[in-house]
DNA sequence: GTCATATATACAATATGCCGTATATTCGGC
DNA sequence: GCCGAATATACGGCATATTGTATATATGAC
């Protein structure tokens, strides 16, 4: 696992994703769950975390009809680091914590018979 | 002094400002410097240095026919650890350790009569 | 097999970023 | 004032990113 600095930035110089992280900061999350707490259209979603994984800075699971996304948990210590202060920095600001709490209330959250 | 995130990242999208970064890191220097360093045009640089100034990232001095760089002093904490933590992983990988090395073995740096 | 749900990808249009080169500005010496 | 040196900006062309919409794929229930 090898992360060269220009790609990791280029990764993070976009609201879509790192609203994206700092949800995915403690746990992961599914596709519909992320488009939910951002209010955007799925395959908007689905395109930025495309990009994400392929930067290796996330890592997916599938199950059943979801699949799961979460940091990558071999990232290099620096990325770590990167990250953690990024997330101390901005999870109490605009438009980040909102999230947080839009995810909070969702309905339906997967395992359940609906997702969105 | 505020910076947002996507904005930061933005900013440190592009290996010429990594690299002119990185050597900013411990001293301030001049255009003729970094040009010198990257082996890049003059207009390259100064375009680039201006997009870091401009983002708040780095403050410049000018002194007489020169312009001096460094890293901006009043950083938000989150964003000088962030770039603590890319020098720390990245300062003994290429480009960015060589551009060191030919830094150090540049002749007439600025203060001689002239500077390239 | 069909159907519905969740997710991914394709496409075309627009926007943004980067580059090399030419030109402008700013300053100090005279 | 003029001139040379250091730096900054302007201009066009090209490449990459981002977008909304449409469509495709994958999975599970039946």
């Amino acid at each position: 696992m090898d992360i060269a600095p220009d790609n990791l930035f280029s990764s993070l110089a976009n609201d879509t994703r790192l609203r994206s992280l700092l949800l995915l900061r403690h746990d992961e999350l599914c596709v519909c769950e992320l488009t939910h707490a951002l209010g955007v259209a799925q395959p908007h979603i689905s395109r930025h975390l495309a990009l994400l994984r392929e930067s290796g800075l996330v890592s997916d699971r599938r199950e059943g009809l979801w699949v799961h996304y979460r940091i990558h948990p071999d990232l290099p210590e620096w990325v770590r680091r990167v990250l953690q202060d990024v997330f101390e920095g901005n999870a109490e600001r605009a438009p980040y914590r909102d999230d947080a709490k839009v995810l909070a209330k969702m309905p339906n959250r997967p395992g359940a018979p609906r997702c969105a």
